[in-house]
DNA sequence: TTTT
DNA sequence: TTTT
């Protein structure tokens, strides 16, 4: 059946992200960015809605993460929307929905967000100039074209 | 602030869309579409999963909604995630996704669904080959360029 | 560096797909799309306008090209633009841009389209719902999440 | 017709934009935009090859073009793909492609790179916080929902 | 819980 | 012609 579920954003971090390590070394990390919208209100007014996005990143992916992206700082994200359902502690079915990354960008942010490399501004360039790590490419590059 | 909140999905919907017409007539029109990926289990199994996204669309597009979108009709969306959280009847904090659908493509779909009009395969085309709401384009197309 | 390149189309092969197999078996497909949208002249009257853009696809989506596409189907097609320069037989430099796709799915398109495979509406979900080298997935879909 | 033409890209600027205004007070504003992606040459030497995109841009946001956006700074531009053609001083047909832009988020870029406004950091929201024209926006924001 |  |  021919389907697509593609998700696109640019937001920030609102929590370093969390990484666990898997049992055979797959690593996945989590992490929240906000999107923000401004409107206008019946009344004229400026408002602001802030929506938080649940990323999840796996194996190369979720490396970068943990070395590179930081609270604060600015990513592109491209994935897939997942709803996971399960039975909270009263047995009742509950949903959450979560971004399955399989690309992403750093983008900066705030500038001094820092992040837990040394060298911030040189972090996403040590490994080939785009945050991402290249087993997660679409396509190899390596390749007469 | 830059944030970017985007979403692409095409799928089939589940129901037919329920719309409703506010105060003031506008339009809202709220439908499931399924998105769907195979994938090989550990053992070598070939495995579907099926997704489900609530889109809603409002004005225009609720109003093409109404007239041609029927179950089993595959439908592209553009849009935005949208979280919405509410108290459920314990007073428990609960959390509802949905996309705000604002372009929206019929894409045929199931050969048998049929559509509310009585010609379904004209039905996009006449409203402009696209089936969408000219007020919701991003870009009025009848200027020099 | 931070940067992303990506294309979404949905529209239908003006030909069928012209695929070459290089030299070590890579084989590389080519078909042009076309994408029309609508608007009003300053008249008041409907226009449409066409656009075609020229696909790329390689390896195993080349091969699922080669098999299922065929002229007036309806694709959709993810990738990133890419413009080549050269020079034309009076050595002036040209340009052409092309779409290099990583991610395709059929759509259906014209019924009467016919594909090269004999039964063309189970083409696509027999090579596992949708139309896709699995080797080109971003995401390995085999582990544990 | 069912069809979808569009592009996202997030680059830097070649140059500054040049801005046109034609008769009746509508804005066309047109700049360069880079992409960049890093591969693995057959020798395994690390290559970069650049993309460069030519942005048109309508209205208001090529007011906010104007005003914001100046060589070095990063953007994030969707918009759709549109193929000029024309006869060349010999009369031979050439294509020129180029990105009809819808909308455009400002991302930051080289933090020397000055902007047009005295205060850059606050061009940006002082429009809404987001770089874009209100009035090019898909949906309007001011309704209840 | 971010950013502007 | 950008950026890293």
């Amino acid at each position: 059946m021919a389907s697509v579920n593609k998700v696109i954003l640019v937001g920030n971090l609102g929590k370093d992200p969390e990484v666990r390590h898997l049992e055979g070394g797959v690593a996945v990390a989590r992490f929240p960015i906000a999107t923000s919208e401004t409107f206008k209100d019946k009344n004229g007014e400026k408002q602001e809605r802030t929506e938080w996005h649940n990323i999840v990143v796996w194996r190369g992916l979720a490396e970068v993460a943990e070395k590179y992206l930081k609270k604060g700082q600015s990513v592109y994200i491209e994935g897939k929307i997942r709803t996971n359902n399960y039975q909270d502690k009263e047995g009742i079915q509950r949903y959450s929905t979560e971004i399955v990354a399989d690309n992403m960008t750093m983008l900066g942010g705030r500038t001094d967000a820092g992040a837990n490399n040394s060298n911030p501004e040189t972090a996403g360039s040590s490994s080939g100039g785009r945050a991402e790590a290249p087993a997660f490419e679409g396509e190899p590059d390596d390749l007469p074209f």
